[in-house]
DNA sequence: TGACCAAAGTGGACTGACCAAAAAATTCAG
DNA sequence: CTGAATTTTTTGGTCAGTCCACTTTGGTCA
């Protein structure tokens, strides 16, 4: 049982998001949330104040006006894609996109500023991407910690903060369709023995390039993991 | 007049920020607040939410407890940088290189996807850079105005978000250090063109390495104002 | 010493009221 | 009939006090 004042956060959240109230529009008054949700007033502020927070509103004497989706605040990514019971497929080639190359730039940065034992911890990271026998679910984990150990030793906050954000509303709600997601583990082994190559000679290029290539496979095999998904709901349907 | 609830939103977020209060610890009840700030318990409360919307905290019954400042969200920033008089030249640094690379990694969307007509519209944006005749505040609006028009034509939704979000604590808290702050015209106008040739042929390898050039000339820009900055406020001093 | 239990403290929710500012409705002059 | 000024209503911001469920804490007792 959640609590009181997030369901009614959640309820306008959705609402905002599904474009039940235009951009500009007034939502409806705390008193008139008040009789909806049956809850009192200290309640339905509370889900204002988030909804504001969130930047989707602005909570005014006068009324709360809805935003434009475009200044919202980071933290929507979760809710966006929690709208539907398949997240957007746009939206998670996008994030991917990001997340990748966020990654990237913390790698850079790790072997520009990094000592010789946090490189060896990366290098070690990659054993389990070089050897081709895991389950799909270890091998997406092994992908998972080695993304957030390379966020974890770039020492960049603002880095650090937006990986984890991203991946804190991605991981969750993208559970359904990475249930389709098939790594191809030869491809992801060969780019993780270049990785590694790239991190003992500190060779930033080779990096990059790797990283872009890393990038690329990873969006492959979600766009495939939606067509299967697309496929085998089509087979349920008939 | 700011906000009641703001007030004490900002009076908690600066004592954590500051490690008034560690990792763990209780912050002070609601209760104990309210005496403190000489407010009513639903305004504390909607600062105690702000709070742990912020991630500095988790607020559950029995007591709020300050989180882990890797645990935050990216609205810290801002406050981060506002803590002192200046800003903390390493914090800025850092997001600097968030900033730019982002910045780069749009603009490669921007190649992949766009229309002539976009790429057209940002070669006309680096105009004002490849004149050498503008103020310091123009030069430096002209930076941003590139920057902030190649986020929107990226297309992508969460690199708009970051970006917008990480510029909108940035700006109006460098202030204090961008008075010093002296671009380098030629080298500036150097990448623009560069930057303006690798847009014309679509050159993707060219735009980034003008785009890391374009980074590491804005860190520098950046370093040198904070030496100003101190040398200044030592002059003043003696 | 350790498990247990009761009391105190805490956040979550509720009720009802008042205020200042914004929005809407009305009035009134042109 | 139009448009500006004015009144009325609505809205969010704040305040006060109360109850409840859960956690924490301290002490008791085996």
């Amino acid at each position: 049982m959640s609590l009181k004042s997030d369901q009614i956060a959640d309820a306008l959240i959705h609402d905002v998001l599904t474009s039940r109230y235009r951009v500009g529009e007034r939502l409806p008054s705390e008193r008139d949330l008040v009789t909806r949700f049956d809850a009192n007033r200290g309640a339905v502020r509370e889900a204002m104040a988030k909804v504001a927070q969130l930047g989707l509103a602005d909570v005014l004497p006068g009324g709360a006006r809805v935003r434009e989706r475009e200044l919202a605040s980071l933290d929507v990514i979760g809710y966006l894609l929690a709208q539907q019971e398949l997240p957007d497929p746009l939206l998670v080639d996008q994030i991917l996109v990001v997340i990748n190359n966020l990654v990237s730039v913390a790698a850079t940065q790790v072997l520009k500023n990094a000592t010789d034992e946090s490189i060896e911890a990366i290098r070690g990271l990659l054993e389990p991407l070089i050897q081709e026998d895991s389950s799909n679910d270890a091998h997406g984990e092994a992908r998972l910690a080695l993304m957030k150990n390379i966020m974890l030793a770039s020492n960049n906050l603002p880095l650090q903060l937006i990986a984890r954000t991203l991946l804190e509303q991605f991981a969750p709600n993208i559970s359904a369709i990475s249930f389709y997601a098939v790594p191809d583990r030869a491809r992801y082994a060969l780019y993780a023995r270049q990785l590694d190559i790239a991190l003992t000679n500190r060779d930033l290029q080779a990096l990059r390039g790797t990283f872009d290539a890393f990038t690329e496979l990873n969006r492959e095999t979600m766009a495939r993991a939606f067509v299967l998904a697309k496929n085998g709901q089509e087979a349920i349907a008939q």
